[in-house]
Order: structure tokens, then C-alpha cells, then sequence
DNA sequence: CCTGAAACCTGTCTGC
DNA sequence: TGCAGACAGGTTTCAG
């Protein structure tokens, strides 16, 4: 499921709490299941259960598509959820469910489930989060975060656009869905090269990257087929799944093509074909 | 350096 | 109905 906007709703319910749902700070780790060992990156199963019990959870954060559990100022449980892991919070009552594979036992009788169909997901649990951190790009949602740097960033790579946009070591936080929807806002087609945009076309970019993410998370994130729920950003794509639907902007037949092995989604006339460009 | 393919997984949907 | 194949929100690794 979880692009940026969906891992920030899943940090802020499990820091703030919502409907029905309490939040987990200053909660007490009591118990810890590993259902499916490879969901483990790190350490060994005992000593990732003998850290963890006792425990109070302090923090709940997020670093590109990473949720940042942190215990103490040098224990912290990193998530990622890959294509389809989600964290489910509730109370203990009957077994676990299916595509459970870590589950944390909190005091007050709350089950928190690493949830993850397809086994992609990993979690780790580290003194310092650095080294899995550190060649992350930057936060596109962060104050700091201009459009001159975007623009920076793209002429040092001579790339493919859709891909280097979803490169988390150049950008953290965008997928497939959001990177597709801010193509189309911005009129650019997805398979420009990085460095052929011009200063304005990366200015565009970087307001419909903002923009998107700010949308999803606004909206609680995008819940699609059997994964998440609550969000309705689905509600509100422009161009993605909308293969041969018109284009909200122009009417044209949107289109799907495939860019570094992704489905890719785009408006033919919003977004010329850098390759059908008249040349000069 | 850049691109594409494959691998890691399970579930759903489509088409024959 | 059954079954093969394509495809799915991500990342890593390897070949050319």
C-alpha cells in the first residue's frame, strides 16, 4: 500500500489515536510474537523479543516510508511496509489474523500487528537508526525542501523522471501512484530526462509533488483492493488505475504505458511524448 | 552512469 | 469450472 501519505496516517493514528482507537503512547511492551522470521531484518528473534518487552513507546515518526517506533533514545523499531504491510492496532481478542507476522502485545490489552500479505515488509530493530536511514533523499513535505533544490537535484542526472522521482535515495516518500498523479498536475510526461526540464517545468514539479502528498494525507491516504482502509485519496485520482477514462483536464483518453517495469498512467495531450517533440 | 530484468511473495482478476 | 498468465502501492541486485 504505503506511499508517504499513507505510512504519516498510520504514524499520526498510532501517536494521536482516532475514532475507536487509542493511542499507543506510553504504552508498555508486555509481549512479542514473530510469526514470519524473515519479517525480521534485524536482530535474531530472542534478542529482538528480550529488547523489546518492557519497553514504553515514546515516539511514533516517519522518514520517508519508514515508521519510526522509538523505545528510548537508543532503541528504535523501524517499519517498512513495502507493497503491502499495514499496522493494525486493536484489542486482544481470538487468534491472530491472516498476514500477521510480528504482533506487539501493549498493556491495555492492545494487539499492534505488522500485517503484510505479500512478505515484502521488513522491521528492524536498532540503536541507530543512521545507517538505514542515511542515503534517503529528502523530505519533500520539509519547509527546507525548494524548488530550486529540486531542480538542482535533476540536472545532476541524466534519468529517466518517473523512476529518479521514485528513487528514494533522490526523493523519500514518493511510489507509484503519487509520482503519477504529480506528473499530470505538472504537464510533464514521464519519461522526460531529469536534466532536459527547464527551471519552470521544476517548479511546476515541485508543486504538484507538495501538493499530491499534502492531498493524500489530507485525505487519510489512498485504500485500494484487499490493503488499508479508511483513506479516500482513491477517490481522487486524476490518472492512475484511470486507464482509457478522460482526462480531467482536456478530455483525451488517458493512457498506460510502462516506465522501468511500473504501470504508468499519463494524458497523452497534457503530457507530450518527449520522443514526438518536432525538433529544430 | 543508466536501463531493464529478475527476485522476493500472495491474492485477485481476466481470458481462453 | 479450471487454469494459466498478468498484475498489484516497493526495493535490491545483477547484467549489459
Amino acid at each position: 500500500m504505503p506511499e508517504l501519505p499513507e505510512v504519516e496516517t498510520i504514524a499520526r493514528s498510532l501517536r494521536e489515536g482516532r475514532l475507536n482507537e487509542p493511542s499507543i503512547l506510553e504504552r508498555r511492551i508486555t509481549d512479542v510474537y514473530l510469526l514470519w522470521e524473515r519479517t525480521l531484518a534485524t536482530p535474531d528473534p530472542e534478542e529482538f523479543k528480550a529488547r523489546l518487552i518492557g519497553q514504553v513507546i515514546q515516539d511514533i515518526g516517519r522518514r520517508g516510508k519508514f515508521l519510526i517506533i522509538q523505545l528510548s533514545p537508543d532503541q528504535h523499531l523501524l517499519f517498512h511496509l513495502r507493497m503491502s504491510g499495514d499496522l493494525i492496532l486493536g484489542q486482544v481478542e481470538g487468534p491472530p489474523a491472516p498476514h500477521d507476522r510480528i504482533i506487539l502485545l501493549l498493556d491495555g490489552n492492545l494487539r499492534l500487528s505488522f500485517n503484510d500479505t505479500r512478505k515484502f515488509g521488513r522491521a528492524w530493530l536498532v540503536s541507530d537508526t543512521g545507517p538505514i536511514l542515511e542515503n534517503l533523499g529528502p523530505e519533500p513535505l520539509d519547509p527546507t525542501f525548494s524548488a530550486e533544490d529540486l531542480f538542482s537535484r535533476l540536472q545532476t542526472f541524466h534519468r529517466q523522471l518517473k523512476p529518479l522521482l521514485m528513487d528514494q535515495t533522490f526523493l523519500a516518500g514518493l511510489g507509484n501512484i503519487y509520482t503519477d498523479e504529480a506528473l499530470h498536475i505538472a504537464s510533464i510526461h514521464p519519461l522526460r530526462h531529469s536534466d532536459t526540464l527547464t527551471f519552470a517545468e521544476a517548479t511546476r514539479l515541485w508543486q504538484s509533488i507538495r501538493h499530491v502528498l499534502q492531498e493524500g494525507i489530507r485525505l487519510s491516504g489512498a485504500s485500494i483492493d484487499w490493503v488499508y482502509r479508511g483513506g479516500e485519496f482513491q477517490n481522487h485520482f486524476r490518472v492512475y488505475k484511470r486507464t482509457g477514462e478522460a482526462c480531467p483536464t482536456c478530455g483525451t483518453s488517458i493512457q498506460k504505458i510502462f516506465v522501468g517495469q511500473r504501470g504508468t498512467h499519463y494524458c497523452p495531450n497534457c503530457q507530450p511524448n518527449p520522443q514526438e517533440r518536432v525538433q529544430y
